[in-house]
DNA sequence: CCGGATGTTCACCT
DNA sequence: GAGGTGAACATCCG
């Protein structure tokens, strides 16, 4: 299940709650609470408040509240997932364990009788009350030609590792990169510099299309219409043997026939 | 026991 | 500043 696609549904279930008021909010675990160090006491400037609209910058979830004026941020990390009233949305995570543990509460907000809750196995996501949005980069799902150009302008790494980056690019993880990647037929290890007019323009399409193609189909099975990341595996396009290296930090698999 | 997993961040090199 | 690497975070799985 595809990052961004995940918590573009955790959105549309919190956004069925505008209008409503909070009531109360518990940080369980304050090593969730960002920055680090943040006071669990901060949130309670919630209470009361009401939450106006929902919105999503790349994989950060963002809720705005009214009377007082606060932004909820939330991240979900690898294995978070939101429950509304002890329902998810999202049936199973990948790598998230067959188990669900209500121990893995990080964070609860209850609006307007309903329960919010941030689980979170591994608990390497957040929550930040009143993030910067002031130096975000380009949510994914907008980017243009132009964009990703000026994106990788005076850059040089790899193409893979710079869609990951969410400070140049958000809301990209590892297998929505490449499978952007595999369907533009750029090899994930080649430099943002070598990057044709033609490629960028490609690229730019496939991050768009993929993910708007996942968000629609990927609700009701896992979001991927294939699998090619194991040793062994053959193209599903060209038949090509489909090869894997670290490239950014991550598990990177792709094409060796049709991605260069 | 070890390594890896849809993520982010930080420290430390070059 | 840019880029790369490795570790850390917490937990489970093969």
């Amino acid at each position: 299940m595809p990052e961004l696609i995940e918590v573009e549904m955790y959105r549309a279930d919190v956004d069925g709650l505008v209008g409503g008021t909070v009531q109360s909010v518990r940080l369980n675990d304050r090593r969730f609470a960002r920055p680090k160090g943040a006071e669990p006491a901060q949130f309670e400037v919630l209470v009361g408040a009401q939450l106006t609209e929902t919105r999503l910058h790349g994989k950060l979830l963002l809720a705005t509240f009214g009377k007082p004026d606060a932004v909820l941020g939330l991240r979900f990390g690898m294995t978070g997932r939101l429950l509304v009233d002890g329902r998810s949305s999202i049936e199973q995570l990948e790598y998230a364990s067959g188990r669900n543990e209500p121990k893995w509460d990080r964070f609860e907000i209850e609006i307007s009788g309903q329960r919010v809750v941030v689980r979170d196995q591994r608990c390497l996501g957040s929550v930040e009350l009143d993030p910067d949005l002031s130096k975000l980069a380009p949510d994914a799902r907008r980017v243009s030609p132009d964009i990703l150009r000026e994106a990788f302008s005076g850059r040089s790494k790899a193409v893979k590792a710079a869609l990951l980056d969410q400070s140049i690019i958000a809301g990209l993880g590892n297998l929505l990169a490449d499978e952007a990647l595999w369907s533009a037929g750029i090899a994930p290890g080649r430099p943002v510099d070598e990057l044709s007019d033609v490629q960028l323009s490609d690229l730019s399409r496939h991050i768009v299309e993929t993910i708007k193609r996942l968000t629609t189909t990927g609700g009701s099975n896992t979001g991927r219409t294939f699998d090619f990341r194991h040793e062994g595996a053959l193209c599903p396009r060209c038949s090509g043997g489909m090869r894997s290296d670290r490239i950014g930090g991550r598990t990177s698999w792709w094409c060796s026939r049709h991605q260069s």
